[in-house]
DNA sequence: AAGAACACGTGACCC
DNA sequence: TGGGTCACGTGTTCT
């Protein structure tokens, strides 16, 4: 009950503005004074969109890229290393499909710090790892961009990640520095379709997951990014459901936050074409609406749009994306946060206390003039930082145990702990070969396996014991998996992962073919394993209806598993 | 004024038990059912001091492994990956030098779950990558133990580290499993000095830093871990300032805590002896007491030890922690909190809504029955988990340069980027050479450079630079970009992006099939454009060997980009 | 129903 | 002074 009236001010809390945490500035190498700070610049921002597969609900975020003129950001001020020097946006990013503009950011080259580890800047990892989300319906459109930077959504349901990553689809690759990484991206759209520049591929669309479309101003607000996904993220959606449709999703967002107030949601579109969200769980309908973790930050982002001018603002052609905007909505919405406070739903009850800059919170103490508000503007831009870090990180590791941070963080050191055995090993090898030595300069680069020259040991690897069952990474001889959804129309989403064999891409893509699909959005890697994650294909108009178990079988035959599962 | 009213309230709650987030548990293997769950296992905690130069101030930390007994902890139930099966403290572990007991946690070897990413868990990183904090004075004892596990302190001033990290001071190692890390440290002994398990050595002893000792349950508390450092997190320790002498450091701290309320504090000890604490900043007594981040868990772990019994809890031989007494402490002190609430410092306001069990705080809703307390410790124990690992990430990336979280997380992803592109570079390398193939039959683990045990090549490298302009994301109608090199053998890296339409994968997979290359890693990734990234290919040894620029034409051509880029 | 996880809004701190 | 960072305690949700 109380929640449910919190919520309603939360609403009108919602509408601040969300910090860009993404952005990145264009000018603000000399604002990067830190000459450490190692520029993640290569990275592009890793938004993706979850569904979740049994709940209708949808979490859109969608990281707007600010021109270069607004480009400052927390990361300027602040410490943050990530950001990427430049941003820039080119106009024609346009999606063509949805009119929705998708606001991405871009990852500058790496202007700024030349920090001794940022030597391999220029290497982007985000075209080698794709992590994709499924999309519930359709919807999904990663947007296959590198230049997005920090923010992804990436759904947080751990089922979906875990059978991804454990399937081993982690994949990544090293190897290439890309020089496109500094180059650029066009225009950002924002598309109700979803796209995402999902700079690695993450996933695979198992499970539920939620999906989400946001990240307006920074990529995701603080709490909406990929965790959302995870249910109770997802369910902050659901007052945002029709979000994703034809209009432009801010616009579609602000009438759902008009509608919300009825609850439990409707969702709204028909995925299909405009991305629309739906609630995942209709929940208790505002009152989740309100406090919901990520979901608040769905419902900020949005508030923010509402109050400015919804759609267009995010339509973001270029300079448009405004972070400023965002900060005066930001400001404008702190004071009617103020005005609302009192109820603040889950945050309940500290609300009264400073955040009333002049309102004279309950609290006795009041001590700090009204500052309160533009600290809470930072904590929350700073919150979002960090999630929008974190879930980056997540997207960079291949294999994720679970969505929560903790074990986003525990598996991402589990990660880098195998990486350096492995660069361990490798130099081991390498030494033990005779010519080696000059090659790799590279080396020297790293702190770490400090191509100790002398260190020509052996080590070859005896340490390892074979007992090294190494499941995640087995991929030969791994079961085959392989997962085919039909979704209403003519969509398709398939999830395979099996081992790799010579030949299995083609023959798969024949398969495929054959079947009369056409893939239009997908993820296939190849390391280990096979891993082939279908977003969206559509069947040929001709064709019978496919039977998801037809495909199965077909692929399963392609991939010289006959009937095996 | 309120505040220091505040204050007091919070010494109280510091006294709150404050939870063990690294107990490791032995019995928990059965806890752990998520299969996923990766364990970092061989990861050891990483416990570092750090002195701050210029500042007396001390923090010190100091994480108690619980013996087998109490082991469950947070990670049983939920979901950390991280935690290390078993715990056991061998006795012999004191440290000569001092008399001071550290306490360690161990990072058992992986008795958990056997999670599908835990192949390498016997690797231990923690040898690797030490990184030490220093200390001011010559106290800094840093225990170089791999047992410890998820806990470590380190400073948190940024000049700390940076400067460090600056200092090429990174190292790591990577290589070894040490199977001490399974066996173990023995008693804990708490130290003045501040021993501690240090397992990465970060660490220049730059300037402020804090030091920190404590860690006591779960390793540290929730915030007070390594980021107590920062200067203001070392505030804190002002009022603690005694506690790392002879006396139980919880004693001392209590004495503190009791003397505390005179303020801005006296730092009590020698350095040279007994860890003592100095407090960096005077700063304002005790507010500063209550309220700072981590500092306010120093004070409840305080609190802990001083309601319980202070010091020899920790001495812990082996089952003394007590994961259960703190867990007691905890409750009781929470109820005590509830007493006080109204006050709690920082959090002010929130204190009265729902924390008061019964208290009927003042806010409206008092909803939720009582349990806001637990709910309260368990966020505290989360916050500590959560920070555990960050700073246990932190501990093993080499360069770090900016203590915030936010620059952690952002240079733990960056440094990923670069092993990962140091082991393509390796892997590149090592085909070059012949032999190669048998020696790394760990590489087969990773996900990553899927050990293809074709791969004999030899990277000539003839790099084609061919404009790679490649950004990579563009999308439809954006130019088409294809870069194509040849490694020396028959190794081919390819990076193809361009717009998206129907059959394109299909038939760009065909011309590579007919190219006689058989793709053995790659990331294929279709949304809005194509984007193809093949890692490594492999020419049929048939075929005449193929010239980059050919199979770039015939890419383009199967692209339907005859000859344009 | 207890626990975990999250986001939130605070107060305090530092630069 | 003001923005950034932190820890905290909450409320909410999900399991």
């Amino acid at each position: 009950m109380l929640s449910r009236t919190n919520s309603m001010p939360w609403m009108d809390r919602n509408k601040e503005v969300e910090e860009t945490n993404l952005w990145t500035q264009n000018n603000n190498n000399g604002g990067m004074e830190n000459k450490d700070d190692a520029e993640l610049g290569a990275l592009s921002s890793f938004k993706s969109m979850i569904e979740a597969e049994n709940e209708a609900g949808w979490y859109m975020s969608v990281t707007a890229t600010p021109t270069a003129a607004n480009s400052h950001e927390i990361d300027m001020h602040g410490g943050s290393h990530l950001d990427l020097g430049n941003i820039s946006f080119s106009p024609k990013f346009t999606d063509a499909d949805n009119n929705h503009p998708v606001l991405q950011q871009v990852d500058s080259s790496a202007s700024c710090s030349p920090t001794s580890a940022s030597v391999l800047n220029s290497l982007d990892l985000s075209h080698q790892l794709n992590y994709f989300l499924p999309l519930k319906s359709t919807l999904m459109n990663p947007i296959h961009r590198n230049l997005l930077e920090e923010t992804f959504d990436l759904g947080r349901d751990h089922r979906f990640l875990e059978s991804a990553f454990n399937q081993g689809t982690g994949m990544l690759n090293n190897g290439f520095n890309d020089l496109s990484t500094q180059s650029q991206m066009g225009t950002l759209s924002w598309s109700s379709n979803n796209q995402f520049s999902t700079n690695n591929l993450l996933q695979q669309p198992q499970s539920s997951g939620g999906f989400g479309v946001m990240g307006f101003g920074e990529g995701s607000m603080d709490g909406n990014p990929l965790l959302l996904n995870r249910s109770k993220i997802l369910k902050p959606l659901d007052g945002f459901a029709s979000i994703g449709s034809q209009p432009t999703l801010f616009q579609k967002r602000a009438a759902l936050r008009k509608n919300l107030d009825s609850g439990s949601v409707s969702n709204l579109g028909a995925l299909g074409l405009g991305g629309e969200i739906n609630h995942s769980r209709s929940s208790t309908s505002l009152e989740g609406y309100d406090k919901k973790g990520e979901f608040s930050d769905v419902n900020e982002r949005k508030r923010k749009n509402s109050s400015g001018d919804d759609g267009e603002d995010f339509s973001i052609d270029g300079s448009n994306l405004n972070y400023d905007t965002d900060d005066l909505f930001l400001e404008n919405s702190t004071i009617n946060k103020v005005e609302e406070s009192g109820k603040n739903g889950g945050s309940g009850s500290n609300v009264n206390s400073s955040v009333t800059c002049g309102g004279g919170g309950g609290d006795h103490k009041g001590k700090k003039k009204g500052f309160p508000a533009k600290n809470l503007m930072a904590e929350r831009r700073r919150r979002k930082k960090l999630n929008d870090r974190l879930y980056l990180l997540r997207s960079v590791v291949p294999k994720i145990s679970k969505m929560d941070r903790a074990s986003i963080l525990g598996d991402a050191i589990e990660y880098l702990k195998e990486l350096l055995q492995k660069i361990n090993d490798l130099h081991s090898e390498l030494e033990s070969t005779p010519s080696s030595s000059s090659l790799s300069p590279l080396l020297n680069v790293y702190p770490l396996t400090p191509t100790t020259p002398g260190l020509s040991c052996r080590i070859k690897e005896e340490l390892y014991p074979s007992a090294f069952a190494s499941p995640l990474s087995s991929p030969v001889g791994q079961s085959t998996r392989i997962e085919v959804r039909i979704r209403e129309g003519r969509a398709v989403n398939i999830h395979m992962f099996c081992g790799r064999r010579p030949g299995l891409l083609l023959s798969t893509m024949m398969a495929l073919d054959n079947l009369g699909l056409d893939i239009q959005q997908a993820v296939i890697s190849c390391f280990n394993g096979f891993a082939l994650d279908i977003f969206r294909a559509e069947q040929c108009e001709d064709g019978q209806d496919l039977n998801p178990d037809q495909i199965k079988a077909v692929l399963l035959d392609s991939a010289g598993f006959h009937g095996t599962v």
